[in-house]
DNA sequence: ATTGACATTGACGTTACGTAAAGGTATATA
DNA sequence: TATATACCTTTACGTAACGTCAATGTCAAT
């Protein structure tokens, strides 16, 4: 039952390099030392070794093995969920970083001459100044820092299709909102399709949607008098009217 | 326009290690070095800064910035397209890895009793030494190394309850596939449910799916007497029927 | 005695910097 | 003019988990 290096190595499918460095981090020690300074392990080493390789290959760190595994208070599904966390943000930094990507390639094979992007870069640029300039410390305040800098992010990644697509929907909110208004009824197909459509514009700017933000939201523009100002110059009572309709689509009452 | 480093970090955000590291591996050397030693770099030095500073946000190597974003014919779109597959391919390592913490967490939290759990990952050892003593060199030279070692290590992971449905979706796979065969239909309705059993039961094996190789694994029941053997043993010319059956559903033909 | 397979320790390389340490330089002020 | 300070320089260790030599000792068989 006793093995030396290699043959524990083959056992378990690694090198004898990873044993020696196990026994240098201190994480899985020879059961003893030959006469020749062999390293000797015995059944309970196996064992040991099994158990490392299960929690490496879910992706623990040998660091957080060897701390929380190795110990004998040790609770391993306490220990997995916190591992899971943290998978779970690394794909969700690797998620942003594909649609970066993708967002950049998309803009490149649109083949925008060098003087048109540029605008295009002034123009985001812009947006995004403005919105600070306007809205900036309250959006800060509401939302917090993060919410703030994620939008300018979202911003400054659109391609030039999806900046277009904002510009329609906004135009396209307030045409369909007018309707609606018209119409009179905030439950109605007209003035909920607004609402959905302003969903939509929201989500260009969202790194996340949710109803109570969609609502808060809704409410602001009410409470805001340049808010309420921006929907009330295109027919006077638009503000009270869709934020109606958002908490009816929402299934926010308050 | 000139600067020196620190002046320079702070315009884009940076310290000023990293850019003496950059100085360093050559990928943005100053435009000058002044009588003190002091790094200078101008408005040219800064453009160069920006564009490696983008696709680093977008997760490119400095080596791979080096390599090819700074060379004169450099492919922007070619090398995001690459590095976006790179991406995928991560994202896809990274699934996995959540997939089998949520499955162990799972089975953990089953609250298996202590020789149920033994009994069972004694089952899956002996699932795992019988196919490599029965098939191992076989499988090993046709499919390569590592499909085999990946099966061994999903058949290791898998729950009490996914092994059960293994178990159950083998018995699927031949009831059906008899009444198939009772119709005459390798076409038919429920040749092609049995199929589909078939291709569920050998994704629980599969690190990855492809018609191809389905069609492969069929074709290799009819060679193989063991695993002809098999499936005739229900029933002869089962084997046969199940091939045709696959070439069909996958749309292979020869 | 030699050979070949195995063992040992030591040390460098990997990525993109952070973080000292030890010391030179530019400038404003006492 | 001495000094405080704010900046600059190079050198070098540390990071995670080993891979890959290099130099050298041990064991078994021929």
């Amino acid at each position: 039952m006793e093995c030396t290096v290699q043959k524990l190595g083959r056992l378990a499918g690694i090198s004898t390099r990873t044993l020696r460095y196990y026994d240098e981090i201190g994480i899985l020690k020879p059961a003893r030392i030959n006469s020749s300074g062999y390293r000797i392990y015995g059944s309970k080493e196996v064992d040991r070794l099994q158990q490392i390789l299960f929690y490496r290959e879910l992706g623990l760190s040998l660091d957080d093995i060897k701390e929380n595994v190795m110990s004998p208070d040790f609770d391993g599904i306490k220990a997995l969920k916190e591992h899971r966390e943290k998978l779970l943000e690394k794909r969700k930094l690797l998620d942003k970083l594909i649609a970066n990507v993708d967002n950049t390639i998309a803009f490149q094979e649109g083949r925008v001459t060098m003087t048109d992007k540029e605008k295009f870069e002034g123009f985001k640029q812009n947006l995004i100044d403005e919105n600070e300039k306007k809205y900036g410390k309250e959006i800060r305040e509401k939302y917090g820092e993060n919410q703030v800098v994620r939008s300018n992010q979202k911003v400054k990644n659109m391609t030039q299709e999806q900046y277009a697509h904002v510009e329609k929907l906004s135009a396209d909110i307030i045409e369909t909102l007018k309707a609606a208004y018209a119409a009179g009824d905030p439950a109605g197909e007209l003035a909920q399709k607004a609402v959905d459509l302003h969903r939509q514009w929201l989500c260009y700017f969202w790194d996340s949607y949710s109803k109570e933000a969609h609502a808060g939201i809704a409410q602001m523009y009410v409470c805001d008098p340049r808010f309420t100002e921006y929907y009330d110059k295109h027919q006077p009572g638009l503000a009270v009217f869709l934020r109606d309709a958002v908490n009816i689509y929402t299934g926010t009452k308050k």
